[in-house]
DNA sequence: TAGTTATAATCCTAAATAGTGATGAATTGT
DNA sequence: ACAATTCATCACTATTTAGGATTATAACTA
């Protein structure tokens, strides 16, 4: 094997992490995701907890389950859907903490620019 | 206070979590944070190291400074940049794994798929 | 002050994509 | 076999955004 390991610089791997990010960086993802948390459901269900409309949420859900997130499970005329990655809840954990820490930096600018005037 | 803990099913902190995703979702983007990762440049230097051209460099880099993830010291007449929060690499090496580990799998169906006709 | 360099801001175009409505395919029950 | 249900896919529109060209601003230098 002429490879040893891909380096970090690999466009090919950027690309690769780059549309990663991209399934998660959609609101409407994310409530799929933050919905099928509590267990398995057809999207009849996934619809009805998330608003969303039919052909929407199943492009959606072929989204996710491509890039390997979801599983998929017909079942008669329904399709189950379920968190097939569950490691996906701890990216958003790490990027939810990091968005109120910077949060909480702002808030403290802020706090310092009203008490210095 | 009226408000205990924020639900992760909360639009606002959904939205927050989609958009973080989304200033990492670029190749571009990745690019400037993995040229950064061995130390401090300012902008010539990452233009040079990334091939970006000047406007569009500026524009990422003021992205990623407002997402948090990069620092900005103006010097003299240029800017320096800095990673202002290493836990990216950590999330783009978890994506990573998600994404190697995605492949070997698909690997595996089309090995069985080939090895069964 | 004039001139050079480094960075930022603005305007524009092309490409990607989220959402919607209509159609098609597969399955179950009568 | 027919009708109803569930989901996937296609065609379309509207919005977003990356990238480039240009102009503007700010800081050194002679």
């Amino acid at each position: 094997m002429p490879k040893t390991k891909p380096s970090t610089t690999d466009p090919a791997i950027i690309a690769a992490v780059a549309d990663y990010f991209k399934v998660l960086s959609e609101g409407s993802r994310l409530q799929i995701l933050t919905c099928l948390k509590s267990g398995t459901m057809n999207v009849m269900e996934i619809g009805e907890a998330t608003g969303l409309g039919q052909a929407n949420l199943s492009k959606h859900l072929k989204v996710l389950t491509q890039a390997g997130i979801l599983s998929r499970q017909p079942k008669g005329t329904s399709a189950y859907y379920d968190i097939a990655d569950p490691i996906i809840f701890e990216l958003c954990e790490l990027a939810c903490d990091r968005i109120s820490q910077r949060i909480l930096q702002q808030a403290e600018s802020l706090k310092a620019f009203h008490s210095q005037d």
